[in-house]
DNA sequence: GAACAGAAAAC
DNA sequence: CCTCCTTTCTGTTC
């Protein structure tokens, strides 16, 4: 299997993009619109990294380690017409492609090394970006090569490596264990892949549940899923944003909310797709996220308004909610094919 | 089996 | 001090 990864996406694309930027750090930061500068980092190129930038940490706190850089709002679009570019070089090499976010593939091909290079070439002639490939038996190897091989890297696992790769890692870098699960694992002793094995099934399962319990399990005596999942159809659409302020006004949420909502139905409207369930997403003061939703027995369209509903879920929110609400969304899920016809069922 | 809410993770 | 988007899983309730 290939796993193919672009290298600081965002912020190679705003390189490539803006020659004079050369050398220069650049980050690519998502602005909230509170203040001035605040929001989060997206990508940050290596010099960026060098100077200890990260994604996800807060813009003003990257501004002080790095005064002569270069932040950039980020240009979700642009980005994306890019990814979708490189997809199709990806799909025109390869027997089996996932595109597994905007900037990551799984891919299956006869010659997987010599595709491997000559997707690095294409991608290189066609976008000028550079990209990491990693060729290992598993998904999970060929992600961890890829990971260990970056930026600008090409690595090949055979079976031993790419077993004592996994092996010697520390849990927290295996995709799929986040902090949580990390915390719990480093509480029974284990620190790498490597210490999971000997721990009783039904031990994991009792404290990670079924599904995460079993595959921990399975990672540890060497068993690594390895299905490539062909999907292309987004599952839901949503739209996330700050208040200026955090509050609890009916008025102010609602005024976001209404124009969040817009915002998902343009996504919509362009996929053709309806809707059968309308969420709403609430952020409170203490970071913690909240849903109120509603099903309906009829999918709904693009044309249809949700106002009334978006009233109701909204205060029966803060009727049991007394915290102040800092970041609301919207979400449209359980999206249905449509065409016209309102009696599918 | 559907609806709803929340947790966890990846990006 | 804290952004945005999507998926998957789990528990609970009806």
């Amino acid at each position: 299997m290939l796993h193919i990864d672009m290298d600081y996406f965002f912020a190679q694309i705003e390189e490539i993009r803006n020659p004079e930027y050369k050398n220069k750090i650049i980050a690519v930061c998502i602005f909230s619109g509170r203040t001035e500068d605040s929001g989060v980092i997206s990508t940050v190129n290596y010099e960026g990294r060098n100077v200890g930038i990260k994604s996800g940490m807060p813009i003003v706190n990257a501004k002080k380690l790095a005064k002569s850089g270069i932040f950039l709002p980020a240009d979700h679009k642009y980005y994306e017409s890019i990814s979708q570019t490189i997809d199709g070089l990806i799909r025109s090499n390869c027997t089996k492609v996932e595109k597994s976010s905007i900037d990551e593939w799984y891919a299956l091909a006869e010659d997987e090394v010599e595709t491997g290079k000559r997707i690095k070439l294409e991608i290189l002639n066609s976008t000028n970006l550079t990209c990491t490939v990693g060729v290992a038996h598993s998904r999970l190897g060929a992600k961890m090569a890829s990971d260990k091989a970056k930026p600008n890297g090409f690595l090949i696992l055979g079976k031993e490596k790419e077993r004592n790769l996994i092996d010697n890692s520390p849990v927290e870098k295996i995709i799929g264990i986040g902090p949580k699960t990390k915390d719990e694992l480093n509480e029974l002793g284990v620190k790498t892949v490597s210490d999971l094995r000997g721990l009783n099934q039904f031990i994991l399962i009792e404290k990670f549940g079924k599904k995460t319990g079993a595959w921990l399990y399975n990672l540890g005596i060497g068993i690594y899923d390895s299905e490539i999942e062909e999907r292309i159809e987004k599952g839901e659409f949503s739209r996330i944003g700050s208040l200026k302020e955090n509050t609890r006004e009916k008025g102010k949420i609602l005024e976001k909310i209404v124009e969040l909502e817009r915002e998902a139905k343009e996504e919509l409207k362009y996929s053709k797709k309806f809707y059968k369930t309308l969420t709403l997403i609430f952020i409170t003061e203490d970071i913690k996220m909240h849903t109120k939703s509603r099903s309906f027995s009829k999918p709904r369209g693009e044309k249809e308004t949700n106002l009334d509903e978006i009233k109701k879920l909204m205060s029966e929110f803060l009727d049991n909610e007394r915290k102040e609400v800092r970041r609301v969304g919207v979400k449209f899920s359980g999206l249905v094919e449509m065409d016209g016809q309102t009696t599918l069922f």
